[in-house]
DNA sequence: TAGATTGTTAATCGATTAACAATC
DNA sequence: TAGATTGTTAATCGATTAACAATC
């Protein structure tokens, strides 16, 4: 294979899918500072990886760099902003308007990375019509008819523990291809949907388990 | 080593660190419907991990199973409780009072856990004094002296990205043990203390990562 | 050119799984 | 007891790292 060749359809690890928005995230940084060149050497030392599996995790996608010069930021960032797909558009539903919806509906940085909320729905009447972040607050019993009419990408579930399977059953019905989950339950998709799952409550489990290991080597 | 005997301060690998609270979530779930037992194989069925693994991370803390029959479920959720540290209080100093920091403030199984939110501190004016969760918002001007009078396990930092850092540092040096980090930002702390991130950027990067994975594999 | 750094290969390390003796 | 299932060991698998030829 040369070196510009694209490893075929090999699936890629979970460690490596993890990094990449790390490197973006620095990538981006480093851009808007204007550095213009870094090195997998410096970029490990920032990160706390190691050099050679940064250019390990890289080489799945392709050969960025330059021996005997390192990277160039800004190239770098752009191949990166293209694995991870930023350079399409992605159609989003927001399915709960609590406070997490609202945390979500008013991320500016979503927006310009062209993640579009193009509909929010809620079970409380109260809310119904509201306007958040330029878009009304639908009831959910609309969102089976929404979803014949227009196609979302991803649908993000903030509803309660006991209506995410509901709410996610109707989303994958009406075609979303992703789920981004912000209720503590365990989804069951289709073949072929991806859910990502932000479970706070295991966040803050593995917090306490830390914590709690900590204080017994310290005893 | 006996059958009983714990495995001496060896650390324990992420991997099981983040199956833990999976753990401790199922058998939850397991035990206020009723089940008084379950098997390796089922909780692997049920977790989609292997039987294997199940046994071998709980191996790491005791033997709490018995041949020919299994785990007791509620034996097991308690010993559960107890690797996780569940079964001590933790205090909680909340930085942010934000959507997120608002969701966090009104999820009540923290509480129930024993996750008590003692203080919330906010830089806008118009939020002081405001009543949430039974806690006034205060200035972010007296955390650290709030810090001084009043001890706290965990920091809880929901504020933009810019603040991030320097509330961090207040934070440690008010003596936290442990960063629940929900801003952007890639905190520095001091040795030993732990830091737990939500990065909602990240996990809806790698949700596009998968769907522009996904895609490709289909063309 | 000489120095630096890549992309990749081979070696190492660690985590997962299969298998099974122990035993309830 | 006979059947079932644990806890653990050994085998396997996969990910990380070290090393280096290629080369800018």
């Amino acid at each position: 294979m040369t070196a510009r060749g694209r490893k075929k359809r090999a699936a890629i690890p979970q460690g490596v899918v993890g990094r990449l928005p790390v490197y973006f995230r620095y990538l981006t940084e480093l851009h808007s500072l204007g550095v213009d060149k870094v090195s997998s050497a410096q970029l490990g030392e920032a990160l706390d990886f190691t050099a050679a599996q940064i250019r390990s995790d890289l080489s799945y996608f392709g050969s960025f760099g330059q021996q005997g010069y390192g990277y160039n930021v800004a190239e770098l960032l752009q191949q990166v902003r293209q694995i991870l797909g930023l350079n399409k558009r992605h159609s989003l539903v927001l399915v709960g308007a609590g406070n997490i919806g609202k945390a979500i509906g008013s991320y500016g940085w979503f927006r310009a990375e062209g993640f579009i909320i193009e509909a929010i729905f809620d079970i409380d009447p109260h809310l119904i019509g509201n306007i958040h972040g330029g878009c009304a607050i639908r009831h959910v019993d609309e969102l089976k008819d929404y979803l014949q009419e227009h196609s979302a990408d991803i649908g993000v579930i903030a509803t309660p523990k006991e209506a995410a399977q509901a709410v996610c059953d109707v989303l994958v019905a009406g075609g979303v291809k992703g789920i981004w989950n912000f209720s503590p339950a365990q989804l069951n998709v289709a073949e072929g949907v991806i859910v990502e799952n932000i479970h706070l409550t295991d966040s803050l489990l593995r917090l306490a388990f830390r914590l709690h290991e900590r204080e017994q080597r310290l005893e």
